[in-house]
DNA sequence: TATAGGATTGACGTAAACGTAAAAGGTGCA
DNA sequence: TGCACCTTTTACGTTTACGTCAATCCTATA
């Protein structure tokens, strides 16, 4: 047994929520929240993206955890590389404008919007050209009983 | 010197187009043709995707090869892995009405314009958000003078 | 006390398609 | 002869975001 000053938090055994009113959670109750596995929790850790407190060596994730693991998600979302998301938090001052941050960040999303603007492009080029293509197959199917050999592979 | 048979392919040195009919031609006018690098003419080889013939250890691409390549290239396009498109291949018989592997192509493109129909609903989703998410920023931006503090990053 | 559930760190594995040396050999041309 | 250019094989490196053990530890509960 080991002891906890009263300020502290207090070690929370398995499941169960903690009682106190700071609602730190830990890995395996972050993970089912947010849907992440646990290791994926670790490697944000790993990679500078979050900052869980610890109790002994047990990870105890905070408010301010959850709403950067948000961010994060967010990020992955639209696209953004977890580098890339690191460099944006990195940058927030919670006693500041973060007109620096927001300034990065714009930027980043506009390329980021046109990289996926141009990926989609690219795709709906792909299913045309694949719709095209299954068109063609079909129709050899269907002829297949023709001797004619159209070439579809060399 | 080499001692080179009347019928075989002679030994055509640099960039200089092959005078025979046979239009054989060497790695970097393949590479240049078709707009790829050696690295992957050889890659390609090695994976079972291509197979020149060889004068001495020169790789001699035939028509054949072009039309593998071409293939290759369009399947890359359409988004099929190299291992979809040599299976895909694999299953090519010049004697016979090819039927099966035309199932096959059908059935992998099938699943492949799922996937591309999914991607680019997931990239519409994305550039959704981001761009909901720039015009938010923006908003920040231009409110900044006030001390409103709107919570980006925790 | 035995067992089931978490949790930890460490470290190699994976996927795809090449990039990038390194070291060497053949060829034509000036 | 020497340079420029093309080619060869071998083999490690790159990128991204985790997956998947492995070995260990801690705790509560039956």
């Amino acid at each position: 047994m080991k002891l906890v000053s009263p300020g502290e938090a207090v070690a929370n055994t398995n499941n169960v929520p903690l009682e106190t009113g700071e609602d730190l959670a830990r890995i395996g109750e972050m993970a089912k929240k947010y849907g992440v596995t646990l290791r994926t929790l670790r490697f944000y850790e790993d990679k500078g993206l979050l900052n869980p407190q610890r109790d002994g060596s047990t990870r105890l994730y905070t408010r301010r955890d959850k709403a950067r693991l948000k961010l994060i998600l967010l990020g992955r979302k639209v696209g953004f590389s977890l580098r890339d998301v690191k460099q944006m938090m990195d940058l927030y001052d919670p006693s500041g404008s973060n007109t620096k941050q927001l300034r990065l960040a714009l930027d980043k999303s506009e390329k980021q919007l046109a990289r996926l603007q141009k990926q989609r492009a690219l795709i709906d080029d792909a299913i045309n050209e694949l719709s095209g293509s299954m068109t063609a197959v079909r129709q050899m199917l269907t002829e297949r009983a023709a001797p004619s050999q159209a070439s579809v592979a060399g």
